[in-house]
DNA sequence: ATCAGCATTAAAATTAAATGCACATTCTAT
DNA sequence: ATAGAATGTGCATTTAATTTTAATGCTGAT
């Protein structure tokens, strides 16, 4: 996972952008104008940062040049620009952007753009592959197998899933899937929870005479063998 | 585990904060001033936000009446009073903080308020294994075992297992456990402790000729060897 | 022998969970 | 833009497990 500062002030695009990369695991901060968006480059290590060149108040251009002054050239910054005019790109890679995209712009693009980013920053971005017993988790290529058969998950049940097999043997309560699956923090009375467990086993379990997913009556479920 | 924000001006203060909730396993981000703080707590969903009255710019107080009323209530604050002044306090509480906590803190105390907050959003962090003589409660996975073989309980029964090797010694009365595992503060007209001792001892005493569980006439009961 | 205090048991009441179903919402391909 | 499919949610029913109540048994002190 890695933490990413996006610079937009088109609330559309900047919380479109936030949501894809928040699907792809990453943790997103978003700055709505140049300035505003240097003091939080320069208050946290990003391990990216996407940079709108027009801007309110400080543009894109001008922010990215104050920012490689005072804080260096480790983090790597992927400019938007609105049209992609020649100048702005130029202007871009001149004071230190790593690459550009002009806008508008398929998403996984960006997405490629970043993990290429990331990984040329070598301690960037790695999938985490989570297993347990014979079941895989990859939170990368968003895949599942169980005993090395593909398991299709829709994304709910992936969520679940993963939070179960980032959690082996460690039972977890109805409010605790809730707030981390469902992000309700509330007791609503919903019984999502047990639909959910019930159409992952049916996806994992079924069939199998080892079962992983196991109930603990009165307290909540959990990721075993047994 | 959790995201967690720290405004606080004194570096040092503010680095042994991070570092000590990073070993607990929290996320942790820090702001070094009231507008900071605000446009980070603004951009950010986080767990807990830990924030010191006395900043620069933009006092704790006030940080934390601008954030409540943009945000709202769900994200829980505690408040570092540099003195236990009850202004301070009061303050605090009225604009919305959940905890506070004067300086100089016991770092435990701390943690423990955070967790007491998280915990409350259903994230706590409590993993806690006892044991007593041959006898191990894992609260974290749920699990009991009587030198080394599986005991398995139920949700009441656990409680009051619970209850007991968390009091390892120590003459547990009537009232205090049907406090402690059902929740009530009056009614003497119930056996459940009887009978709930009874189904734990028909699964952790039986077959051990090292009983556990012992009954002290008229005072309650008791977890020690003998 | 009687009684208080606790233990044991069984049946009744309550609660939790699994699951099928219907409807709502979101996605996808035209 | 729209239809159809896929996904997500809540309700109702069934089933199973837990919890509580209550009746009875046991034991040691007076």
């Amino acid at each position: 996972m890695a933490n990413i500062l996006v610079v937009e002030d088109e609330v559309n695009v900047s919380s479109f952008i936030k949501k894809g990369l928040e699907e792809e695991g990453h943790n997103i901060d978003v700055a709505f104008d140049g300035a505003m968006g240097l003091s939080l480059a320069c208050s946290k290590e990003y391990d990216a940062i996407i940079l709108d060149v027009i801007l309110p108040q400080i543009n894109g251009i001008e922010m990215c040049r104050r920012y490689r002054d005072s804080m260096g050239y480790a983090v790597p910054i992927i400019m938007l620009t609105a049209l992609s005019s020649i100048d702005d790109v130029v202007k871009g890679l001149e004071t230190g952007a790593d690459d550009y995209l002009s806008k508008p712009f398929i998403f996984n693009e960006l997405i490629a753009r970043v993990n290429v980013v990331l990984r040329r920053k070598g301690m960037g971005y790695t999938a985490k592959i989570y297993t347990f017993a014979d079941l895989m988790l990859n939170t990368e290529t968003k895949t599942v197998t169980r005993s090395g058969k593909n398991v299709s998950l829709t994304t709910k049940e992936f969520r679940l899933l993963e939070l179960l097999i980032s959690n082996p043997l460690r039972v977890l309560s109805r409010s605790n899937i809730l707030e981390n699956v469902w992000d309700v923090n509330i007791d609503l009375n919903t019984n999502v929870v047990e639909v959910y467990i019930n159409y992952l086993r049916n996806k994992v379990d079924k069939g199998f005479s080892v079962k992983l997913i196991h109930t603990v009556i009165g307290m909540g479920y959990v990721l075993k063998e047994e």
